[in-house]
DNA sequence: AAGTGGTCTAGACCACTTG
DNA sequence: AAGTGGTCTAGACCACTTT
């Protein structure tokens, strides 16, 4: 198991801010010398590490630690698209931030201990420029040291590019539980939708690297124009 | 792209009965011989169907053609789970097996031309003796030919383990679009279900080798106890 | 003991990108 | 032309299973 130990010291390395989001690596052949093993043992990490998309290779130039930018997050978070298929980067709207205690579901979700201190972040997302989605976002305060809603407003990213950027913090996996149900007060109000609709509620669970979580996220849709996309292929 | 001449060929096999699913493959020194490859290539197209669980592999005993027992389709193919996450194999009820033409949708999905004969089944899935989905299956007459509401009824496997056995048509992917709506009549009838009750409707295409659609099914789930649970990781 | 897959090596040559 | 990743080779040795 060489080769995991490769992988584990080049996830080291991105955590640790030696190689940044976006840099490059050193080639394949320094690899091998610096880990004293071949360069098939380097490549086998490093396809790995590009299936996660933590690494993009590129024919010619070199491999480079992956950003979250646009589109990967469309391609590998966001789920929602329209009934043609077509997938739109949505147009977000901050309702509300604010710091709280987590509530015990939130604590489990996020393996915290006892009810630490979270932030809470709720958006509307529009699609096509009418209200969609209400994303309640919880994160924990201590793993976003500094965050306000002044650095959440402002960021020019994605949240998730947010989380790397300013934090350091790479989602590279989450896990989701959606169901049915009739849309709350709330967020009918948000999605401009009548009492009585039937919505998406989606628990999402982001991890970043070893399955750590990050951010719990509840996310109720309106699907009478789009829909949640799953794809059923290799490692489920 | 060695690699992929032999994954073809490997698939083509299956497909042609050559490798029957639980068959033993020839070793990899063998298989290498035969493509006029190294053993490092063959390993590498071996490995991607591994991955797709096409074919699996057991340490010292051999490489072996995927069988499509209850175990895969729970792994691979059910995403519901109770609210504790756990996934208990269901009990099927057959409601209706009819023969008729395929609607436009249905055509469609399923890559027909015209409207050709299809069979519909109906089967009531129940968990903990409690009937929780509806499934309305449709699949083209010309693909599974032979098939009866007998055959159907009889089978000792999953409804994915018969198309393999009897028919050679081995489920390798499927994608899936899922929203929320108010349950129809009969589906509330059959899940024992009032009006006006929120409910998962899982429109899903399900494909064999060369994503070659086999089965278009929709299922309606009543999600008060369950959740539709979905895994993004590496590859979306 | 014999046979299998699992891992690793140390190269070779090719395709692609950049200067 | 030089440097990168992409593919392939032809072995070696190990861990595991079966006989």
């Amino acid at each position: 198991m060489l080769y995991r130990q490769v992988k584990r010291q080049l996830i080291a390395d991105i955590q640790s801010g030696v190689a940044a989001p976006g840099a490059a690596l050193p080639n394949e052949t320094d690899l091998a010398r610096r880990f004293n093993v071949s360069i098939g043992t380097v490549r086998r990490a490093v396809d790995e590490l590009v299936a996660e998309h933590v690494l993009v290779r590129q024919q010619g130039r070199g491999t480079f630690v992956g950003k979250m930018d646009r589109e990967r997050f469309m391609f590998q978070f966001f789920k929602i698209a329209g009934r043609d298929g077509v997938s739109e980067f949505p147009q977000v709207r901050l309702h509300t931030f604010t710091r709280s205690r987590a509530t015990r579901e939130e604590a489990q979700a996020l393996g915290l201990h006892g009810t630490q201190s979270v932030f809470c972040i709720d958006n509307v997302l529009l699609l096509k420029g009418r209200p969609v989605i209400h994303d309640h976002i919880v994160i924990a305060a201590t793993m976003f040291p500094g965050l306000t809603e002044d650095v959440f407003t402002k960021r020019t990213a994605t949240i998730y590019g947010l989380y790397q950027s300013a934090f350091g913090i790479t989602i590279v996996e989450a896990d989701e539980r959606v169901r049915a149900e009739l849309v709350s007060l709330e967020s009918a109000r948000l999605l401009n939708l009548p009492a009585g609709m039937p919505v998406l509620r989606i628990e999402r669970v982001a991890y970043t690297f070893d399955r750590k979580p990050a951010e719990f996220r509840i996310s109720v849709v309106d699907t009478r124009d789009v829909d949640y996309v799953s794809r059923m292929r290799d490692a489920a």
